[in-house]
RNA sequence: GGCUACGUAGCUCAGUUGGUUAGAGCGCGGCACUCAUAAUGCCGAUGUCGGUAGUUCGAAUCUACCCGUAGCCA
């Protein structure tokens, strides 16, 4: 092997790579970032390779829980699904996740191949009809997910656990066992009814998954569960569910829906043919059937996490395979993420948002960190805020960043920008370049920890070449110019490798320092050639250290939000409230009493929020455009810290309707919004209960 | 409860098919340097490799059981 680095030599491969789907009833938050950085970062270092490579998501937007959460904020479905769109996609962009396509699974696209592929399916005979009976809820009428029924627990007796499992001593059962069930909805008593479901007969491809899943496919972990699940018997899959649901129909089966679970896959192909559609993809010559094709020759791979294996490793490739595509090249499965060794759960004050997260931190800063620790198997990895900070602060800022800051300053003052024409220690370049292979190696094979570990080798080894030639001495040598813009070009260039090989965890950062270089974009092939007698620009710092009190304000922060939604909890189920109450009444005591035409005198009016602006110089304000069901309003209301425009924009609120215009430093403002809180970020807007329309009058 | 994975220095992790005194980074102690965002270099201390019992000339590595952690049980 003479040759360090083979990528050019390589054959260009055509690659899709995708990730699990988020679901569209919640914010993303950090154990989500995991699964994202780590695809991406996959994807870049492909693309870098030079191959064709695609990577695509959507929002996962249907079932149950978006229908309910939808209806108990007052709004559509789609209105929810198209906030949450808008908020998932900020906060991936702001963590630099360069998906080539994000769509959604309510869309044109998924309803045609996720009515292909049951159809398909069901011609083959793989989808049969049978009747079942399940627990039903009079009071609101419909069918109730195991997770929608509360009782006492079978084994340990715990009240109000829900209907698949119990959080207290971690039994699974079926809701029929619970004790005292109710609805979670209404609190009626559910009531066993009988309805016709559509099954997938997962059976049916044993043989072909067998054969599939000892193909390469899976990680050593995730074959052994397979094992077990095919010694236990594979099961039929219920594939629908009954209206009221928020789904697509099932094709000439009134009041029978797609299970979310059926299309949600779906949406990998259905993103990536919105893709093909796209402009972007049109000009690429992207070709649908060149990736989904049986006969496919592209590399098709799932990011997920290990709890929803089951669904890649089994339904997926059955169903695919059923209905005459492609199966997957591979599913790589990850652990969950715990933070400060613990789970991150929202009962423990653990759960960090990544918006919570962006507000106080650099996004690359995590990205390294994960990948510091991640590798290829499905363990959990921890983020122990402490070794965090040091890591990050110890090898990005002290030994990489800082290498280029050590050297930067002498070739500008003395050489006015200009490299020298020629390495002084080639063979030092040379030793440091051949790590690149075994580095691409490990990006390759997804483990990142080794990665960084053999890259953060070659920053020491950079670190010790300057301080054994110890250019600031050379520095007060005139006789010795030479020699210092050698050393320091030497230097450079062992940061330009360091550089160019973080760039799949660090695009930000490398993005700086390609524009620091000048000298185009850092691909892999680039990278074995030094950059000699060329001219770079004056250094800017490319990362600063993490400061404590950054640590500090995030857990505040997520603290922050836990309460918040500890309160919306309290707030909707009815159940909190006591000694809180009490001291809001303390500090702010009842007013003195008024009779009814005083208070009919205010006009209070339910209102749509139809849009959400920051407002540019005020940092408490957001100006709301409110729909009242025939004219709008605009408010300037004083909640900017509580909330972000996209969350709000679609749900019904209370405003006072004939309040005086008042004119504002930015605008006029016709009316006010009813919150309560202290302010700051402890503000919360009122909601009417779902079938209030706007216009209409709140007495 | 059944099954699976994991448990190595204060912290985060490497340890290839069992083979000499078990490694790295951070942190800690000392020295050097002062170009750099107080960053860097050199030297040093630190471990009953979760526990117990076995297999073996030899076990962090293989086996059994136990303890702890996480997940799966559709």
């Amino acid at each position: 092997m003479t040759q360090p680095d083979d990528s050019a030599a390589a054959p260009r491969r055509s690659i899709l790579i995708t990730s699990a789907l988020p679901y569209a009833n919640g914010p993303i938050h950090l154990g989500h970032m995991v699964e994202y950085i780590q695809t991406d970062i996959w994807a870049r270092f492909q693309k870098m390779r030079g191959h064709d490579c695609w990577y695509v998501c959507a929002d996962d937007a249907h079932g149950t829980p978006i229908m309910l959460r939808a209806r108990a904020e007052g709004i559509t479905p789609e209105a929810l699904i198209a906030r949450m769109a808008q908020e998932h996609q900020a906060d991936f962009a702001d963590f630099r996740i360069g998906f080539d396509n994000y769509h959604s699974t309510h869309s044109d696209e998924n309803r045609h191949f996720a009515t292909l592929i049951y159809t398909r399916n069901r011609e083959r005979g793989h989808i049969i009809q049978r009747t079942i009976a399940q627990a039903y809820d009079p009071v609101e009428e419909m069918f109730l997910p195991d997770r929608f029924i509360i009782g006492n627990c079978p084994k340990c007796g715990a009240p109000d656990q829900y209907g698949d499992n119990c959080e207290v001593c971690g039994a699974s059962y079926s809701p029929a066992e619970l004790g005292n069930p109710r609805s979670a909805l209404s609190g009626a008593v559910p009531e066993q009814r009988e309805s016709e479901h559509f099954f997938f007969r997962l059976s049916d491809f044993e043989e072909m998954l067998r054969t599939w899943t000892r193909a390469g496919t899976l990680q050593l972990q995730v074959a052994n569960k397979l094992d077990e699940w095919f010694t236990a018997g594979l099961q039929e899959w219920d594939i629908s569910r009954d209206a009221p649901y928020f789904g697509f129909p099932i094709p000439e089966q009134p009041g029978k829906f797609f299970y979310v679970w059926l299309d949600a896959p779906i949406g990998y192909m259905a993103s990536f043919r919105n893709l093909c559609d796209s402009p972007g993809g049109r000009a690429a010559g992207l070709d649908f059937d060149d990736f989904w094709a049986s006969d496919s020759q592209a590399e098709l791979y799932h990011f997920i996490g290990k709890d929803i294996i089951y669904f890649h490793a089994l339904f997926w490739p059955a169903m695919l395979h059923g209905a005459g595509f492609r199966t997957p090249t591979a599913v790589f499965a990850h652990g969950f993420l715990t933070v400060d060794g613990q789970k991150m759960s929202k009962s423990r004050g653990t759960f960090i948002k990544a918006r919570t997260y962006l507000e106080q931190l650099n996004p690359e800063y995590l990205r390294y960190y994960f990948a510091a620790k991640l590798g290829p198997g499905v363990d959990d990895i921890d983020l122990n805020l402490e070794d965090f900070q040091a890591r990050v602060n110890a090898d990005l800022v002290g030994k990489v960043v800082n290498l280029a800051s050590r050297t930067a300053g002498f070739i500008h003052k003395r050489f006015a920008g200009r490299l020298a024409a020629t390495l002084p220690d080639p063979d030092l370049f040379a030793a440091c370049a051949a790590a690149g292979a075994g580095i691409a190696d490990a990006y390759e094979r997804r483990e990142y920890s080794r990665a960084v570990r053999e890259i953060m080798a070659v920053a020491d080894r950079a670190n010790q070449y300057i301080d054994a030639q110890a250019p600031w001495v050379l520095a007060k040598q005139p006789e010795r110019a030479a020699d210092l813009q050698a050393v320091c070009t030497q230097g450079l260039n062992l940061f330009r490798l360091l550089i160019g090989w973080l760039r799949p965890i660090l695009p930000g950062t490398a993005a700086q320092a390609e524009t620091f270089l000048g000298s185009g974009p850092l691909t892999w092939a680039a990278l074995a050639q030094p950059l000699l007698d060329h001219a770079i620009a004056p250094f800017q710092p490319l990362m600063t250290r993490i400061e404590p009190a950054r640590i500090s304000a995030l857990l505040a922060a997520a603290r922050v939000d836990l309460q918040a939604s500890a309160d919306a909890a309290g707030t909707a189920d009815g159940s909190h409230g006591g000694a809180a109450g009490g001291r809001h009444l303390a500090s702010d005591p009842l007013a003195a009493t008024i009779d009814f035409e005083t208070f009919a005198r205010v006009d209070l009016r339910i209102a749509r929020i139809s849009a959400a602006e920051h407002v540019t110089g005020a940092d408490k304000l957001l100006r709301l455009t409110l729909d009242l069901g025939g004219e709008t309003r605009t408010v300037f209301a004083g909640i900017r810290q509580a909330y972000e425009p996209a969350q709000l924009v679609g749900r019904l609120t209370v405003m006072v309707a004939n309040l005086a215009a008042r004119r504002m430093r930015f605008g006029v403002s016709e009316g006010m919004v009813l919150a309560a809180g202290p302010g700051g970020q402890d503000i919360f807007l009122l909601a009417p209960d779902s079938g209030a329309e706007p216009g209409m009058k709140v007495r």
